[in-house]
DNA sequence: CAGATCGGTGACGCGCCGTCAACTTCCTAA
DNA sequence: TTAGGAAGTTGACGGCGCGTCACCGATCTG
C-alpha cells in the first residue's frame, strides 16, 4: 500500500528502455532469480530461507523485497520463467500436427525431450528433490495448461480428435507427462524418446499396444 | 468425534479404560491429527502454524513435539492415515480382476469413488487449496505406488497384461488419477463413475475409444 | 504407599521475516 | 554543467513462530 513497485507508468517514452537504472534493476531480479534457483537446488525448498538466496547474491536483504514478496514468489517466478520456454515449444510442435498421432506424439516428444535436455529446473516445476511441491497455478504455468486444452478443442472443432471431454484428457496428457518426468528422473538411463513413445502408445491405442519391453519402438 | 475447542481445565485428562498412560498417548496423537486436518482445511498449509494446530486442541505446545518434529510431518502423517484407508480397498478390487479391463477400470472407479466420497481429504495429498503440494514419498503413499506396480508386473507374469514398462505404467496411471482428481475438485458437479469410464476407457482403447462428449463427461 | 518413570507444560532464546528511515545513485531540466 | 528530485539500496530493528528444556504432576511398579 505504501509503495506498490509494480506500478509501471501507463505511457513511457520507448527512447530510455535501456536506462542504467532500468538495467541494473532487471539485472538484480535475474541475480536474485539465478541465485534462487542455485540455492533451491542445493539445498531444497524448505531447507532454503530468504535470506540463503540474498546472501548468495552481493545485495542487501531489503532489496530482496523490492522485487518478490516472499521466498514462495520468488519460486514461482522461477516456474513462469520456465513455462516461459516450453510453451512455445510446445505450441509450435502441435500447431504442425495433423493427425491425432503427431498431435500426442509430438506433445509427448517435446516435453520429455525439454525436461531431460534443455531444462534440468523443469523437473523442479513438479518435482521438488525436497520437501515440497509447489503450487502450479502461477500465471504462465496455468496459461500452458490451458493453451493445451484449446488446442484440443480447436482439433476437435477440425475433426482430429474424437469430441471427448477436452478438459479430462488434458488432465490426463498433464498427469501422465509429469509423473512419467519424475520417474525418468529417478532412472538411472532415462531416454525421452522411449517415455514419448511409450505415453503416445498409451494415448493412442491403449494398453495392448504399449510397446514391449525391449523394444525401442511402439509407435 | 472429538471436541478440537478450548477445555478449560489445565488438569488431567479424564480417561480410564485400559493401561491408562498409553491410551492418552494414543489419544493425543489422534487430537494433534483431527485438529490439523481441520486447520489446515480451514487455512491451508502454508498459513498454518504449529501454535494454531496446537490451539485447537487441549494440548500445550510443547506437547506437540513429543509427537511430530514440526508442522510438514504431522502434515505427512495425515497423508499416511488416508493411504492406509484406501490402499486395501485398491488391491481388494484390483486382486479380483481376471482380465486388462477388469483391472484398470477396478483400479479408478475405486480411486476416484473415495476420492469424492470418503475421503474428501485425499485431495490434498495432491492438491492443496492454498500453497503447497506436499511431497508424495511418505512411507505408506510410497508403499500404494509399489504396490500398484507388483500388482501389474504380477499381471504381467498372468499373460493379463502385455510385457510392458510397469514403472512408466503405474506412473501414467497414477499420473492420471491424481490429475483427474484435480480436475474433477473443480468442478461443480463431479461424477466419479464418468471420470473412472474416461479414464478406463484411455487406457484400453486410446484416445479414439474414449466416450464422446454427452455420453458421460461433461465440462 | 513410596519411589521411579513417563509425559505435559509453558516460558525462553534464537533465527528469520518484512519494514523503513536514511543514504546513494541516476535522471532530468534549466 | 549542475542542482534537485526520483528511484533504488542498505542494514538494523521489532515482531513472531519455532523448538527446547527445566520443572511438575500423574501413572506405574513393587
Amino acid at each position: 500500500m505504501e509503495q506498490t513497485e509494480t506500478a509501471p507508468p501507463p505511457s513511457r517514452p520507448a527512447a530510455k528502455a535501456t536506462g542504467k537504472r532500468e538495467q541494473t534493476k532487471q539485472q538484480n531480479r535475474q541475480i536474485i532469480l539465478d541465485a534462487a534457483r542455485t540455492v533451491f537446488a542445493e539445498h531444497g525448498y524448505g531447507a532454503t530461507t530468504v535470506r540463503d538466496i540474498i546472501r548468495a547474491t552481493p545485495l542487501a536483504s531489503g532489496t530482496f523485497y523490492n522485487y518478490f514478496q516472499s521466498k514462495e514468489e520468488v519460486y514461482q517466478a522461477m516456474q513462469d520463467e520456465t513455462a516461459l520456454v516450453i510453451r512455445p515449444k510446445l505450441r509450435e510442435a502441435r500447431e504442425k500436427a495433423t493427425t491425432v498421432e503427431e498431435f500426442i506424439s509430438a506433445t509427448f516428444q517435446t516435453f520429455f525431450e525439454f525436461v531431460l535436455r534443455d531444462g534440468v529446473d523443469v523437473r523442479a516445476m513438479r518435482h521438488n528433490a525436497d520437501t515440497m511441491r509447489m503450487r502450479m497455478d502461477t500465471p504462465e504455468v496455468v496459461a500452458g495448461f490451458d493453451e493445451l486444452r484449446e488446442d484440443i478443442e480447436k482439433a476437435i472443432a477440425r475433426g482430429l480428435f474424437p469430441p471427448v471431454d477436452a478438459d479430462y484428457l488434458m488432465a490426463a496428457i498433464v498427469g501422465v507427462a509429469f509423473e512419467m518426468s519424475e520417474r525418468m528422473a529417478r532412472r538411472v538411463e532415462a531416454d525421452p524418446k522411449a517415455a514419448a513413445d511409450f505415453a503416445t502408445a498409451l494415448f493412442l491405442g491403449g494398453i495392448r499396444s504399449l510397446p514391449h519391453t525391449g523394444d525401442g519402438a511402439g509407435a
